[in-house]
RNA sequence: GGAGAGGUGGCAGAGUGGUCGAAUGUACCUGACUCGAAAUCAGGCGUAGGUUUAAGCCUACCGUGGGUUCGAAUCCCACCCUCUCCGCCA
């Protein structure tokens, strides 16, 4: 959510920056409601200044038991311009609030403009393309070859867009994700979070999810006596409860930053992708992913986001897998992201770099819905900044692993830093 | 699932219809005393919003939402959450 006040001193500045994003903002539509707001705040307030000032003279005149009535007679008229007042101005702030929370973030000025990813710019390449003297296989054939990867029994178990591993390549993707843990626990200072899957609406409203895509998420209905039912949400990324860890709370200055890091699976329904990606395992409506989370001061944020795509790149490095940075543009980014860098891996059955990792600076905009605030060196509390990054998508990462360190005969060299993990194996072989 | 207790300021904890945004204690800040500290004394100390050049003035907030009333922390209804005991359970 953008701040009102913005909006309120600088409508067209907000608007322009925002039209760098492809949003088209309806400046006469917040003029309108603004005003509106303005009329009727200013005269229900009045209104109920007077009933108090009224209700007060009626306690204190019955307190010394003179007669009340004539005082009575006159705040009774106000009770229903007040009524009245009250409700149109809470319809109001429902307006302005719903128009205020559709609306995304504004990019960073750092941000290169453009419409779609191909104005995306590449900051960096890491490693070289793996070359090989045979032709080859991608993930689904290697798995598959290996007796390790089954669709089809995913497909009848669950459906389209799930998978299914077995043996050393289940293996592979647990030692993946325990390896990416370890790494940002021991290296990177960040804390281990082991947190809930399934959440609440006031949850994905503060990271930002809702109530703008709730196509994209898997809705969990409960019954809750006769009218209370609130629905629950699967998590599309650990993004979502951890950092509502410091919803609605202040978090003392010299705690920060916040370092967070979880392994999590992560469903999203993937609505609106039909036909892309349907071979293998690259979209599923379930996939694991290890998230890296900072709640930070402001005038860090960006230092910080620069930390964070380092450590997710050092994943990357320690696996001897080739890949990219690059700068998300404006029309690219993410609803709630001022600044985003994706980390691409190299594919060489696509022949191609896929995405792997999504690194953001969310400034206060998703802090702002939350109520995430800090106390400040003058005391006062101050939203903090949010940052995420998947560090990394387990299963892309598993994908990259086989198409990079496949074989000529099919088998699959285990990458050294996974090694310990996997009882000392060397090598994946069919069995 | 059954029975009971409870949700008030950073924390503890009063307050059951009127001057209560809320006693008191504690924590914290400022000042006095002191060489300094402690103790003591005095003052200050919630959040959000509106309005104003500003000082200020005003509004809302006592788990959440509704209701009763001229007036609600206080009364009524529903819900959420926490705790205790019993049952069940990984």
């Amino acid at each position: 959510m953008l701040d009102i006040q913005l909006l309120r001193n600088d409508l067209a500045g907000v608007a322009a920056r925002l039209a760098t994003r492809g949003f088209a903002l309806d400046t006469a539509r917040f003029e309108q409601l603004e005003g509106e707001r303005k009329v009727i705040q200013t005269r229900t307030q009045e209104l109920q200044a007077r009933r108090n000032a009224t209700s007060k003279q009626i306690g204190q005149a019955k307190a010394k038991g003179e007669d009340v009535s004539a005082i009575m007679a006159e705040v009774a008229n106000l009770g229903d311009e007040l009524r009245q007042m009250e409700t149109r101005l809470e319809q109001v702030q429902h307006e302005l609030n719903a128009f205020l929370s559709v609306i995304p973030n504004m990019p960073h000025e750092g941000v290169p403009a453009g419409k779609s990813e191909t104005d995306n710019v590449e900051v960096r390449k890491v490693g070289n393309v793996p070359q090989f003297d045979f032709e080859v296989k991608d993930h689904v054939s290697i798995g598959e070859g290996l007796g390790g990867l089954d669709f089809e029994t995913a497909t009848k178990i669950s459906g389209a867009r799930f998978s299914l591993l077995k043996g050393p390549l289940a293996r592979m993707h647990r030692a993946l994700a325990q390896f990416m843990l370890d790494t940002h626990t021991e290296k990177h200072g960040y804390t281990e979070t082991y947190v809930p899957y399934i959440v609440n609406a006031d949850s994905m409203r503060g990271t930002g999810q809702l109530p703008k895509f709730e196509e994209d998420l898997f809705r969990v209905p409960r019954q809750l006596g006769d009218e209370g039912e609130t629905d629950f949400y699967l998590i599309p990324t650990a993004e979502v409860p951890v950092t509502n860890i410091v919803r609605d709370s202040i978090v003392p200055l010299e705690q920060l930053p916040l370092k967070f890091v979880a392994h999590t699976p992560c469903f999203r329904s993937e609505a609106g992708s039909y036909g892309r990606d349907t071979r293998g395992m690259i979209r599923q409506h379930q996939f694991d992913k290890v998230e890296l989370v900072q709640l930070i001061h402001p005038e860090q944020s960006y230092a910080g986001l620069e930390a964070l795509l380092g450590h997710a790149e050092t994943i990357l490095q320690q696996l001897g897998l080739h890949y990219r940075v690059v700068k998300l543009c404006t029309g690219d980014m993410g609803f709630s992201a001022a600044m985003t860098y994706d980390i691409e891996v190299w594919l060489p059955a696509q022949n191609t770099y896929r995405e792997i990792s999504s690194c953001s600076n969310f400034e206060a905009f998703q802090a702002r819905r939350m109520q995430a605030r800090f106390r400040n060196a003058q005391g006062k509390p101050e939203l903090l900044h949010t940052l995420n990054g998947s560090g990394l998508a387990v299963g892309r990462t598993l994908v990259a692993v086989l198409e990079n360190y496949q074989q000529s005969d099919g088998s699959v060299v285990v990458p050294g830093v996974l090694r310990s993990y996997m009882g000392g194996m060397e090598v994946i072989r069919a069995s």
